[in-house]
DNA sequence: CTACCGATTGACT
DNA sequence: GTCAATCGGTAGA
């Protein structure tokens, strides 16, 4: 398996061309406890001046100031008492960002179990909170540069997933209140480690 | 300083 | 299906 980082080229893209092409690729941490991650199925788009939902809506903040700086840096934030995190993308001084919303857990299983308190795959990376927790994910990597490849970085997917698995399913974005109608949440249709509620 | 609110989760009917 | 915990960030006095 390649873990090499994904370069600075891949983040300095359209923000919707690289949610979209954040599904498969790979989220990966590593910690003094070892290794852990999984492959992304689950991604928000978040545009900034124009999304009224965006953290970077009205301006830069000390909170939102990593979505303002170059891309391929972690956005990390806490809503209720919980982190979550986003790629930045697009040039420097554009504060478009990505949420990641969902991972399949496939790397350190044991330890994301522990750090969880959760023993089913199901609970353990599946919303945007959830998966930050097992990865060890707070406000220390707020602005972490994810091309070194190293503490907590992006990679390659497999490449031999069928493609049943891969087919990509677009919706509004969740627990947004403001611009709950636009199409910006992207996730793989069928894959039972996505979040939100189970619908028929 | 205070008041209000949220890109969530987990518990409960 | 419903609902509240909980606290950092933000705006405003």
């Amino acid at each position: 398996m390649n873990d090499a980082p994904l370069s600075r080229s891949f983040y300095n893209r359209d923000c919707l061309v690289v949610a979209r092409e954040l599904l498969g690729k790979r989220l990966l941490r590593r910690t003094e406890e070892g290794l852990a991650g999984g492959t992304i199925v689950e991604v928000e788009a978040y545009l900034g001046p124009a999304d009224p939902a965006s953290h970077s809506y009205r301006g830069m903040t000390r909170r939102n100031r990593s979505m303002f700086g170059p891309p391929g840096h972690a956005y990390v934030y806490s809503i209720h008492s919980r982190w979550c995190m986003n790629v930045v993308v697009q040039p420097e001084g554009t504060p478009h960002a990505a949420l990641i919303r969902a991972l399949e857990p496939q790397i350190g299983l044991d330890l994301m179990r522990q750090r969880r308190q959760r023993e089913k795959l199901l609970e353990l990376t599946r919303g945007p909170a959830r998966l930050c927790e097992a990865l060890a994910i707070d406000r220390q990597l707020d602005g972490w540069d994810v091309t070194l490849g190293k503490d907590l970085w992006l990679a390659e997917g497999e490449k031999d997933e069928s493609e049943a698995s891969r087919q990509i399913a677009v919706s509004p974005r969740i627990g947004v209140t403001a611009a709950h109608d636009l199409p910006l949440r992207f996730f793989y249709a069928n894959c039972p480690y996505v979040s939100g509620r189970r619908r028929a």
